[in-house]
RNA sequence: GGCCUUGUGGUCAAGAGGUUAAGACGGCGCCCUCUCACGGCGCAAUCCCGGGUUCGAGUCCCGGCAAGGUCACCA
């Protein structure tokens, strides 16, 4: 077989450079030792997966911890799932989240092109090099073919694949390639595998330790019939010359490992460290299973923005799955920006989490309390602009009076911090009663009509505008006097069937009468900002009602 | 089914032969002179099972079991 004359036949292509010249096109970085370059890189589908957030954080994080670099590729080799702006996607929806890298996709750098398909000429001259060396060879067989031999495996208890004796085409004669390719039948480039699946080795791996590992035997596709590399072998070409020192990835790729460690061995290549991450999973009844695109909403990543949660916020709760110190830490640094949190991939857990939407909420929570009314005032309205309905956006007509609410809300200024707010939609409606068209009060009072209108009308008839906080609840209290209600709590609760009922109903009532709802922030702060005229007109609105 | 990985409260988890088995979220209860929220205090709840090794095992070994992943010209 002259194998030089084969490669020419297979890979005619002109312009491919001898390999020297690839080596000294993409040079060892020279950064200080120690740096880590890792990558992000995705298929362009155009959705981003909470996964992608997950895995780039973890990258990044230990990239630019380490003073390495942080780049973006775009595994586009597969034609059916190619979608139109999935770049611009992913760059915008991890930049939303705070995560940049200093190179890559639309981005450039000296270690592109960063789409795969723009890469052809390098695979292709590795390929061809292959197959001069004898390590890869044409595979004619088609899909009927390959499925029946699949079947034969199956039923016969076999290790499924194409290997060994099952590899009809790799002991196609000259000839016989020669006629095929005149005759215009499609063919794949598979490598010639030398492995041995009998021999198993130990590797580390940077998550998940002393893992075991078997040589591959697959005569894996490289090129595919089109001429583009599947995933395995632009991996390998692409990390090599993009000099990538650690891959981070999602575990799903630990059982192709083989594949890439003989991929990178018979390319000459030294093989990065790898670090598979366990995915984030979801209990679905009984099964537990990965976050599903078409199943879980949570599982897009456009699905935080739209309900408005803080970035901070997600960012700090896929922090609090990636390494397991780190909320410790927080707890203990909550200034501290989360960039000076030592990321530590020995500390990324072993076994995949399940998302907590109730733990995110708490985070969410938690690190909205931290802003100030201003800050909140901004964040919300950024998010209204681009999500929020049209009543909502118009909440921001009069800032001093959404001011005035959030302060009241987030209880700025008082000993404690409320933690009302979640997330900018959860916000925006929880304060919806503050404005004419969210305000639609269902009143349940406790109490039969007569009482409640006579308690209300009481107040009203009370009430002045000018009162501070303690001479208004001192109204409060004389209206609770004059109809009966105990005034002192203690007495209330040793007896409370001796009242019809306590201060507390009858603020409550103002309450219910006033915003609609039984639970608010403080009643007299909140009279105070709908002011006088509203604060009245709620009343007998509520008196009427009866 | 083969192979690989993983099994500590409901969830995230600390733990690397000797601990009353941390902490956080959630739940429950009490307290905080108007509700809620915040906060404080407290309670309940865990080492997958079975064998070994050892004076002693969540930790080491073996065997089960369960869950997840993977077996494409998809990544």
């Amino acid at each position: 077989m002259n194998y030089e004359k084969l490669a020419q036949l297979l890979i005619p292509d002109a312009d491919v450079k001898p390999l020297e010249y690839y080596e000294a096109q993409y040079p060892e970085r020279g950064l200080e030792k120690g740096a880590e370059v890792t990558r992000l890189a995705p298929s362009p589908t155009g959705f981003m997966h909470i996964g992608n957030l997950y895995v780039a954080l973890a990258n990044e994080r230990i990239a630019h911890q380490s003073g390495g670099v942080f780049y973006l590729r775009i595994e586009d080799t597969d034609e059916k799932r190619k979608v139109e702006g999935a770049v611009e996607v992913i760059l915008s929806s991890l930049k939303y989240f705070g995560v940049e890298f200093d190179e890559g996709a639309d981005m450039g750098g000296a270690y592109g092109p960063y789409y795969q398909r723009q890469r052809a000429e390098i695979y292709h001259a590795f390929a061809k090099d292959l197959i001069r060396r004898g390590l890869a060879y044409p595979c004619f067989c088609t899909e009927e073919e390959l499925e029946a031999t699949r079947n034969h495996q199956t039923e016969n208890k076999l290790l499924p694949g194409y290997y060994g004796e099952f590899a009809h085409c790799r002991s196609l004669t000259e000839e016989e390639i020669e006629a095929n390719v005149k005759a215009g039948k499609p063919y794949v480039i598979r490598l010639r595998s030398q492995g041995d699946v009998e021999k198993k080795h130990t590797f580390r791996d940077a998550v998940k330790g002393e893992i075991t590992v078997t040589e591959n035997n697959q005569d894996v596709v490289i090129l595919k019939s089109d001429g583009i590399p599947t995933y395995h072998f632009a991996h390998a070409i692409d990390d090599h010359f993009m000099r990538t020192t650690l891959v981070i990835r999602g575990e799903e790729w630990l059982s192709s490992l083989p594949i890439h460690i003989e991929l990178f061995n018979v390319l000459g290549f030294k093989l990065p460290r790898y670090g598979h991450n366990c995915s984030i999973q979801k209990i679905d009844g009984e099964v537990r299973r990965k976050l599903s695109k078409r199943k879980d909403p949570e599982a897009s990543l456009t699905f935080y923005r739209e309900q408005g949660y803080h970035k901070q916020a997600v960012k700090t709760y896929m922090l609090t799955l990636l390494n397991s110190n780190f909320e410790e830490w927080l707890l203990k640094n909550p200034e501290t920006p989360l960039e000076e949190f030592k990321y530590s991939i020995g500390k990324m857990g072993k076994s995949g989490a399940l998302f907590d939407i109730v733990k995110l909420n708490d985070i969410s929570k938690t690190y909205l309390a931290t802003l100030s009314a201003e800050e909140m005032y901004d964040f919300l309205q950024e998010w209204a602009n681009d999500y929020g309905t049209e009543a909502q956006k118009g909440y921001f007509a009069d800032k001093d009076y959404m001011l005035k609410i959030l302060t009241l809300y987030m209880g700025i200024g008082g000993k404690k911090r409320r933690k009302d707010f979640i997330c900018a939609k959860q916000a925006l409606e929880t304060i919806a009663w503050f404005f004419a068209d969210g305000f639609h009060p269902e009143y349940a009072y406790k109490f039969d009509n007569a009482t409640v209108k006579q308690i209300l009308s009481d107040f009203a008839a009370a009430y002045d505008f000018a009162d501070d906080n303690q001479a208004w609840f001192g109204k409060v209290k004389a209206v609770a006097e004059k109809n009966g209600f105990a005034t002192d709590m203690k007495a209330y609760k040793a007896d409370p069937t001796a009242f019809p009922g306590s201060v507390s109903d009858v603020a409550e009532l103002l309450r219910i009468a006033t915003t609609g709802l039984s639970n608010t922030p403080d009643l007299w702060t909140i009279m105070q900002i709908l002011g006088e005229a509203e604060t009245r007109a709620r009343l007998q609105t509520a008196i009427a009602a009866l």
